[in-house]
DNA sequence: TAATAAAGTTAGGTATGCCTAATAATATTA
DNA sequence: TAATATTATTAGGCATACCTAACTTTATTA
């Protein structure tokens, strides 16, 4: 079984790897707020479940059971964005959120929030759900705040 | 602050005290699927932080910092219970789920569901939004399973 | 009330994950 | 190429949270 913590490291290499094309422990520690010798250790755990091939001083590579958690982490983190978007989470808020809930999420609820996205995004035009529910949010002058810390549970 | 382990021992006493009027360390245990000693060292640890009130071998209560925070657990695992079951996570997923989930929720995206699920609540009976996103999911399959582990991420 | 059972605590150990300080390897550049 | 700077690793410790085994306290009941 891969941790929660294990996870948020795949992500953060999975997202290395896509922007810069080679993954170094000292990104990977940047990325996360960690100390390096934090990195080190991952690595190696990563490295001993297969998720990664690694020598030392050397390179990061997925494995293909790597590679494929990782894809599928990275999808329910966008569709976690994708959804809390729709219920009105800001862009930021939203990133933010999704690292955290992505981690507890079951099959069955990202099954559900999937169905729910596509849903939404297959109404017609003229039901106009989205414009109903912003309408309705900024009445409650609950849009375009950066945040709502200070609102009622 | 807490951690996540302390606000899921909170919510486990705030239900117990709740269900059966009083608190026995055993009980707890049993709710949370936890040894005995794991128990007594929280009950330690909730009560140097001053959110109950204990002494060896005595009874536990809540201070007031405690009962606040414990209510607000509650209510925000109420709120997301709802909202899964709004987008079509059968009941004890929801339960299930809620559990994981409510620790990392932002306050923002907590108001934001919040306000989803009244808005949806709200409804004109005309709108029949839940009926059709019923009828969306059955047309898919994805209803009345008790799980769907094995379908697509 | 004395023996037994149930509940709670302490002691000691495991695992995860983080840190700083010190060391080792690799890269850079003078 | 030799000195320096960067990057990575190991060593040693801290905090959380869990466990089992042994012990203490409280409750039950014979």
């Amino acid at each position: 079984m891969t941790t929660r913590n294990m996870e948020d490291y795949l992500e953060a290499i999975w997202n290395l790897q896509d922007k810069k094309g080679y993954v170094k422990a000292k990104d990977i520690a940047e990325r996360l707020g960690v100390s390096r010798p934090s990195v080190s250790g991952m690595i190696r755990k990563l490295s001993e479940n297969s998720y990664i091939l690694y020598e030392k001083y050397g390179g990061i590579v997925f494995t293909a059971k790597g590679k494929k958690l990782a894809r599928e982490i990275k999808k329910r983190h966008t569709l976690l964005v994708e959804f809390l978007k729709i219920v009105g989470v800001d862009e930021q808020n939203a990133q933010q959120d999704a690292c955290k809930l992505e981690h507890d999420v079951s099959p069955e609820t990202i099954t559900c929030l999937l169905e729910f996205v596509e849903f939404i995004s297959l109404l017609p035009e003229s039901s106009r759900w989205k414009e109903n529910f912003q309408e309705y949010l900024k009445k409650r002058g609950l849009l375009g705040r950066s945040s709502n810390k200070n609102k009622k549970l």
